[in-house]
DNA sequence: TATTTTTGTAAGTAAGTGATTACATAACTA
DNA sequence: TAGTTATGTAATCACTTACTTACAAAAATA
């Protein structure tokens, strides 16, 4: 039996979980299956993370680090508004195709939980992309690229829907999803409110 | 030992299962909590549904008779394209804050479950209503109400946007969520994209 | 009113849950 | 190389799950 360290166990485990929830569903992680996937025993998960919980708030925090650090950059880049917003919309679109919509599995675990703090770093999350958004219209807006009257916030939350909607297409009908230009289509919506 | 009507059964035991989810979460629904809320024994539940799965498909039927129907009426009016679309969007968003997110619970349940039948089901739900609001879009295009260039099927995907952020907001920050003229707000950028 | 049908209960079932225990051994350190 | 620590296992914990069974009694029907 191979012995390896917590760091590398740690992603070891928080990678099988991916794996279980965007094939067999969130109702198969159990620590058993889990356990099993990585090739370990139940034993062995507890001694890298105290409780199954902890390992889903670890990967949380993941999501955290990963797509907000990318969109970070992209909003305290030097492009031009339009130019950002498109990236943005972009690389976040990308992000969730990527990951199987793993933001929106998160949510339905904190739901079935019931969980108080695991849906506070959901809405975190959320929050600090709606910011990053926001914080770029008004850029747009400054520079006389939009619109002076229209308000930042709500063409904002109208910016939210499109990746939550995706989220919940890849999950329902996941073949069916055709991405060609999906955000540059929906970037081209957003504009006419914009302008 | 009162004896209620197969009928009656189902209502009270459907009802029992929206108050158990959105107060306690879906991981509270157990058919042992699920019978004390009704007040009979597990065994009263099962002679009124095959299975849990069962009452969740009732509920989920439910939702499209009581929704859609609503929705149905509104896009089959006679009013003009952009007063219905309006009251469509309000009536949507209403019935969301009224029923607290029950549709997205019901999702996360069928994620949490993996269940393809439930899946699509609610896949169904929503492709109606992205249907609806096309309809109701390529009226106001035809009356020349709106821009003849937009396209009815990308504004449709942005407009099922905001219901399903409400919706995921409505769950995650149940509290902190100002509706006031939140569909008017929401109303008139969707109007912005179609001039 | 006598009989059948429907609706209820109490007590189970087997299978699964997250987590812990006592113990073993690989890997690191002095 | 000897001793310590970190990482593993196998077995088991107490508890929950959806669902079933054998039986009782209320309600509907004749």
């Amino acid at each position: 039996m191979e012995k390896l360290n917590t760091e590398i166990r740690q992603k070891q485990i928080k990678k099988a979980v991916l794996q279980i929830i965007s094939t067999k569903g969130l109702g198969k992680l159990s620590t058993r299956n889990l356990a099993d996937k990585v090739g370990v025993t139940e034993g062995a998960l507890f001694r890298h993370f105290k409780s199954k919980r902890d390992i889903m708030l670890s990967i949380i925090d993941d999501v955290k680090n990963d797509l907000l650090e990318q969109m970070k950059k992209i909003a305290d880049s030097n492009l031009k508004a339009n130019v950002k917003l498109l990236k943005f919309l972009c690389a976040h679109v990308r992000y969730l195709i990527k990951n199987k919509g793993i933001t929106i599995l998160l949510f339905s675990e904190a739901t079935y939980m019931d969980d108080k703090e695991m849906k506070k770093r959901l809405f975190d999350i959320l929050s600090f992309q709606k910011n990053y958004v926001k914080k770029i219209i008004k850029e747009g807006i400054d520079d006389g690229l939009w619109n002076k009257k229209i308000n930042a916030d709500n063409v904002a939350v109208l910016y939210m829907g499109i990746p939550i909607t995706l989220n919940i297409e890849l999950i329902l009908n996941r073949k069916e999803f055709k991405q060609e230009n999906f955000c540059r289509k929906m970037f081209g919506l957003l504009e006419r409110v914009l302008k």
